[in-house]
RNA sequence: GGCGGCGUAGCUCAGCUGGUUAGAGCAGUGGAAUCAUAAUCCACGUGUCCGGGGUUCGAAUCCCUGCGCCGCCA
C-alpha cells in the first residue's frame, strides 16, 4: 500500500435543518473521531473537518413554514450542532458551514473553472413553476393525479399507490405542495455535469480501490455499470451559492454540487484560522495526502462517483483513498424516523448521560458491515457489563489495592514469573494490534480488543492473588500491582480514542498533569509509569445504569414516536390549558396608581403606591423603560391582590401590575375602558 | 421493476482468498476466589451456518435459484 505524509480525514456535513441523532454518530461521526484521535496519538499529520451543510430546498421550505428567512434557520442549527459535538467530544479540528462567504467564493471559484474548461452542458427545458410561491417546484414538491393508476394523490417523482416512477411533469391536474396552486410549464436553463465523460477515468480510479468494504464497492460497481448520466449542477432557487454567470441570474449551485466542496472549504478556512492560509492546499493537492470520507450509505455515490468526478474535472486535486460508509442505525428494531420524532437525539440524551459509555456502545456495535440495532437495554447491559464490571472494577480494584496495601504509590517491580511476562508481553503487543485495526476502520473489532486487555488483566489480578501475597510475599504482590498499574496506564491512552473522557481523568489519577493527547499511541505498552509515582484518589469513572433510567428512556421514545412530528409543534405550539378553578385562584382587582418613582440604579423598574379598595399597597413593577413615573399617577390599573409578597432591589412588593408585551418588546399597561370603584374584582 | 449489501447458537455478532471436532461476548447452569462498582476468574454449546439445486475428494465459505430484511436507482 501507498506511504502518505498526511491524513485528511471528512465527516458528512449534517444537514442544518434538524439535530443530531444516534444513527448520525453511528454511521459517520464516531468512528471518524476514533480514527482521527488515533492518528493523533501516531503523531501523524491529520486534519479532521466538518461542517453544516445549509443550502436546499428542505431548508426554504422549514423558513417558509416557520416565518423566518433561510439564515435563521441555518444559524439555529448550526450553532446547535456545533456544540452538541463537541460535548460528544467529536474533535473537529474544523466545523465549517457552506453560508459562509469562504465557500461561497471557494464553490463559485470551482464552477468557473470547469465552466472555463467547457466541462458543462446547458439545456434549455421546461419546468413546473409555482406562481404564487415564485419558484420552480422540485418533483417532489408537485403532486397530482397518477397517470398510470389515477390515485389522486401521487408526488410528482413516484405514485405511492401503484409505484410507478414519474416526472413531474406527466401529473394530471398538477398541484404546487407549498400552495396548492395549479403550476405552469416555464422554460429554464440549467448547466450539467456530463459525468458520463468520466465514466472511464472513474472506472480505472475505482479499479484499484481493493481495500473498499464491499458495500461501499458492490454500490459504486453498480452505478458504473448502469453508466453514468448527466447530471445538473444548477437550480432555480434563491437559497444558495448564486451561479457565477451574468445569464444565469436567480440560479444557485445544486446542493449535492456545493455541498461537497464545503470541506474545501472548511479546510480553508481552519488553514486561515491556524495562520497558515496556503496550508490546505497541501491537503487537497499535494498527492501524499490519504483522504478519507467517513458517511453513512446513504451517500455512497456522491462520495464515490459525483465528487471525484468533479475533482477530477477541476483537476489538481487528490481524489478520496478511501470511503468507509457505514450502514444505518435502527432503534429499538425500527428505523429512525425524524418526521415521527423517533430518535434519541444527541442534546437529550447528554441531558441525562455521560458522552463515553454511548460512544463505546456505538463503537462496539458500530453498522459496519450491517446494520445494527440501538436499544437502551442493550446499551445499559455494555455499559454495566463491560465499561463498569470489566473496565471500571479493573481500575477500581487496582487503585484502592494500591492506596490500602502500598501508601497509594507505585510500587517497584521485582522478579518476574510467566505470569507477569505473559501480562507485559500483552501489553507491549496491544497498541499494535489495535491500531492495525482502527486503521483499517474495523472500530467494532478494536473496541472490543481494548476490553480484552482489562480482560486479561482481571484475569492476571486473580491468578496472582495479590491478596493472599501481600501478607506472604510482599514484593511479588508490589510486582503484581506494579504490573496492573502499567496495564492502567496502557488502558488509558488505548481508550482515549473511544473513552477520550474516561481516558482523561484515569490518566490525571496516575498522577500525570499533561493532556493524554500528548501520548505516544506506540509507548502505551510500555510499562513508563515510574515507581514510586503518587497516585491521584480513585474515582469510579463508569457508574452503573440502573434499571429504572432505561425503562424511562423507553417509555419516552415510545411517546414520542406516536406524538406528532417536529414540525407541528412548532407549528402550533400547545397552549397549557387549565380549568376554571386554577383561574379562580388568582385575585385580579382594579388599583390607582397613588404615587410612582424610579427605583435608584434599575433601569426597569418603578415603585408604585397604589390603592386597592380602603388599603394601600407598595408595588414594584418592571415599566420603567415604558412609561414615566408621572405617567402613571392617578391611572387604574388591574393588579393580582393575592401574590406572594417579594422583596425586589430590596423595595418589599406586595402584587403585581398587569401589562401586555408583544415579540417587538412594545408594552402597554392593561387599564379600564371606563372607570370603576377601586378594589374592583376583575374576572 | 433493476442493482447492491446482509441473512451463522435464545440475543448481539465474528468466521466466508473453500479443508482438522463452526467461534466470541451476553444470557443460563455449576464451581473457585474475596482486593474491588454484589465486581472478578474457571468449566459447560446435539446450532437444518435462511430454503433448494449445482461445482468439488471436500462448502457457512464458490456458482445458480427462491425467500426475508435494509439501501440505492428508475
Amino acid at each position: 500500500m501507498k506511504t502518505y505524509k498526511r491524513i485528511l480525514v471528512t465527516s458528512a456535513l449534517p444537514y442544518a435543518n434538524g439535530p443530531i441523532h444516534l444513527g448520525h454518530l453511528a454511521g459517520a461521526y464516531l468512528p471518524a473521531d476514533i480514527f482521527v484521535r488515533y492518528q493523533r496519538m501516531k503523531k501523524r499529520e491529520v486534519v479532521y473537518i466538518c461542517g453544516s451543510d445549509e443550502h436546499g430546498v428542505p431548508i426554504t421550505i422549514a423558513a417558509e413554514k416557520q416565518k423566518k428567512s433561510p439564515q435563521d434557520i441555518v444559524d439555529y442549527f448550526h450553532f446547535r450542532n456545533k456544540t452538541a459535538f463537541q460535548r460528544f467530544g467529536i474533535s473537529f479540528d474544523y466545523y465549517g458551514r457552506t453560508s459562509s462567504t469562504m465557500h461561497h467564493e471557494t464553490s463559485r471559484a470551482f464552477f468557473r473553472q470547469l465552466e472555463s474548461t467547457g466541462v458543462f452542458r446547458k439545456k434549455t427545458e421546461k419546468q413546473l413553476f409555482d406562481q404564487k410561491a415564485g419558484m420552480f417546484l422540485p418533483d417532489r414538491y408537485v403532486c397530482g393525479v397518477c397517470p398510470v393508476c389515477q390515485n389522486d394523490s401521487a408526488y410528482g417523482d413516484q405514485c405511492e399507490k401503484c409505484g410507478s416512477s414519474l416526472s413531474a411533469t406527466d401529473l394530471q391536474h398538477p398541484k404546487s405542495v407549498l400552495t396548492g396552486e395549479t403550476p405552469v410549464l416555464r422554460e429554464t436553463t440549467h448547466w450539467y455535469l456530463p459525468l458520463g465523460d468520466w465514466q472511464e477515468k472513474l472506472q480505472k480510479w475505482f479499479d484499484e480501490k481493493k481495500h473498499w468494504k464491499t458495500n461501499v464497492v458492490g454500490q459504486v460497481k453498480s452505478w458504473l455499470q448502469a453508466g453514468l448520466n448527466d447530471r445538473a449542477v444548477t437550480r432555480d432557487l434563491s437559497w444558495g451559492v448564486p451561479v457565477p454567470l451574468e445569464e444565469a441570474s436567480g440560479k444557485v449551485l445544486y446542493v449535492w454540487f456545493d455541498a461537497p466542496i464545503g470541506y474545501i472549504s472548511a479546510t480553508k478556512e481552519w488553514a486561515a484560522e491556524i495562520g497558515k492560509p496556503d496550508l490546505w492546499q497541501k491537503y487537497w493537492q499535494d498527492a501524499d495526502t490519504r483522504l478519507i470520507h467517513f458517511i453513512g450509505k446513504d451517500n455512497i455515490v456522491f462520495h464515490c462517483i459525483m465528487f471525484p468526478a468533479m475533482l477530477m474535472a477541476h483537476g489538481g486535486y487528490v481524489l478520496p483513498d478511501n470511503v468507509p460508509a457505514n450502514e444505518f442505525l435502527n432503534l429499538e428494531g425500527e428505523k429512525l424516523s425524524t418526521s415521527r420524532n423517533y430518535a434519541v437525539w444527541l442534546e437529550d440524551y447528554l441531558q441525562r448521560f455521560a458522552p463515553d459509555p454511548l460512544r463505546y456502545y456505538l463503537a462496539v456495535n458500530a453498522p459496519e458491515t450491517k446494520d445494527a440495532d440501538f436499544t437502551w437495554k442493550e446499551y445499559q447491559q455494555r455499559n454495566n457489563g463491560e465499561l463498569a464490571d470489566i473496565l471500571g472494577n479493573l481500575i477500581n480494584r487496582t487503585l484502592t489495592f494500591t492506596a490500602k496495601y502500598f501508601n497509594n504509590q507505585v510500587p517497584p517491580r521485582s522478579d518476574l514469573d510467566p505470569m507477569d511476562q505473559e501480562m507485559i508481553q500483552l501489553l507491549n503487543q496491544a497498541p499494535g494490534q489495535i491500531g492495525d485495526l482502527i486503521d483499517k476502520v474495523e472500530i467494532r473489532k478494536a473496541t472490543a480488543a481494548v476490553i480484552d486487555v482489562a480482560r486479561a488483566a482481571n484475569k492476571y489480578f486473580n491468578d496472582q492473588e495479590p491478596w493472599r501475597t501481600i501478607r506472604s510475599d510482599s514484593k511479588k504482590c508490589g510486582t503484581t500491582l506494579h504490573i496492573c498499574l502499567q496495564t492502567l496506564r496502557a488502558l488509558a491512552i488505548l481508550m482515549e480514542p473511544i473513552l477520550p473522557f474516561s481516558a482523561q481523568k484515569l490518566y490525571q489519577i496516575l498522577g500525570y498533569t499533561d493532556t493524554i493527547q500528548t501520548e505516544k499511541w506506540d509507548d502505551a505498552g510500555d510499562c513508563l509509569l515510574p515507581a514510586g509515582r503518587k497516585l491521584g484518589r480513585a474515582e469510579i469513572l463508569f457508574r452503573k445504569i440502573e434499571d429504572q433510567e432505561i425503562e424511562s428512556e423507553i417509555t419516552r421514545l415510545k411517546r414520542a414516536g406516536n406524538a406528532q412530528t417536529i414540525d407541528q409543534k412548532a407549528e402550533e405550539p400547545k397552549i397549557n390549558q387549565i380549568p376554571i378553578e386554577e383561574f379562580a385562584k388568582i385575585e385580579l382587582r382594579v388599583a390607582q396608581v397613588v404615587s410612582a418613582e424610579k427605583v435608584e440604579q434599575a433601569d426597569k423598574l418603578l415603585k408604585l403606591l397604589v390603592k386597592v379598595g380602603d388599603q394601600e399597597r407598595q408595588i414594584v413593577a418592571g415599566i420603567a423603560r415604558h412609561y414615566s413615573p408621572q405617567d402613571l399617577v392617578g391611572k387604574q390599573v388591574v393588579v393580582v391582590a393575592n401574590l406572594q409578597p417579594a422583596t425586589i432591589r430590596g423595595i418589599e412588593s406586595n402584587g403585581m401590575l398587569l401589562a401586555a408585551q408583544d415579540e417587538s418588546g412594545k408594552l402597554s399597561i392593561v387599564t379600564l375602558e371606563q372607570p370603576l370603584e377601586n378594589g374592583a374584582r376583575v374576572r
